[in-house]
DNA sequence: ACACAAATGTACTAAAAAGTATATTTCAAT
DNA sequence: ATTGAAATATACTTTTTAGTACATTTGTGT
């Protein structure tokens, strides 16, 4: 079982994911903080060293939460296809998002660039990963027959990526989700230009 | 001819630009912009009433900046095709920037979602600007003949602009440009599809 | 139920950042 | 060259934010 002080550690970061989420790292003071779990000082201090401890413990969970949802999104389907579709459907509300403000990996990656090399090298790890998940199942949809050889999978994969979450942003500052599904159609379309 | 104040002001807002682009607007504080300068509270505060005033006027200039060097990188093109090209090509370091630090647009976009409204609705413009500029290319273009009229303009218009500004971030992030050369290739690629 | 440790709250100090008052310097018109 | 106004520097105050010391409360094993 989970001890209360364990309880209570878990409960500041949940809290703290969306706001790190909407306002980025620098963005957050300890107040909004404690404002947002309506603890004190003196308890959020008995659970992190300071405030960089609290950021770095706050974005890996940001990071893992969202990981892992995507991934389990995906690894559901079972052809090839219906993975990559689902990849892309999870992105399809960039308003309403998992965590209120957006995509995680991509606001924090534009938060760490020039300022936070080592919450950068995190998210390098996350993108690269993201971008080696869709490629192995890219490359399976081609060995199983399912998409033509003529698929360059790490280009496909990355483009299906950075287009996504370039969408997402655009989506959110023009107030609308409606480029996003066409978007999505899109790159739908644009994969099953190669099945066969 | 420029008073010395309108220079000052101008130096001022010049050499705080690539600091905001890189730090965002909450990570900058005045003492940044008075180090990089080299100058003094008095004379900064001379020129702007506070630091929101200033972090105003400098995302003005860094939108100004991109939009214009953009721009006319895409006007002295004559075709359609090449516009586009020229629009791809002009992102084809995502490492060295324009302006140190990645794209102002994007990276103001991601700032602003959440924290800075005003800001937030002067991005969704420049957005939206953008997307319409490579709409009337590529609509130019269809009516010329230059593409076939089954090119739908927005959507790819919304696809180009999602999938570089995508990229650029997820390059700098994992350090390397090489995926933004396949990607433009790709991109390119696929408008050839439409080609006449 | 008790005791003790762990967890939390209160009230403070320290540091950092923003902003201001005023002195000094520099520029530009006479 | 002189003078007044504009521009800039210096030295401060205020505000905001981070962090700490210690008192109080709460949970848990005996």
């Amino acid at each position: 079982m989970l001890t209360k002080a364990e309880k209570t550690k878990q409960f500041i970061l949940e809290t703290a994911a969306p706001l790190y989420n909407e306002k980025g790292i620098s963005g957050v003071n300890i107040d909004d903080v404690l404002a947002a779990t309506q603890l004190t000082k003196g308890c959020l201090y008995g659970h992190f060293e300071n405030k960089e401890d609290l950021s770095g413990q706050v974005i890996d969970l940001l990071l893992k939460k969202i990981s892992d949802k995507i991934h389990s999104a995906v690894t559901e389907k079972k052809t090839s296809k219906a993975k990559i579709f689902a990849f892309l459907d999870f992105y399809k509300d960039p308003i309403d998002t998992y965590i209120s403000g957006g995509c995680p990996i991509f606001n924090t990656a534009v938060d760490a660039d020039d300022n936070y090399p080592l919450i950068k090298k995190k998210i390098a790890g996350v993108f690269r990963a993201g971008q080696q998940d869709l490629i192995n199942i890219l490359t399976e949809g081609i060995s199983k027959g399912e998409f033509s050889s003529n698929l360059d999978a790490p280009v496909f994969a990355f483009k299906l990526m950075a287009s996504i979450e370039g969408g997402i942003v655009m989506c959110r500052t023009m107030d609308t989700a409606k480029p996003m599904q066409s978007l999505i159609k899109s790159l739908k379309a644009e994969l099953e230009q190669y099945g066969t």
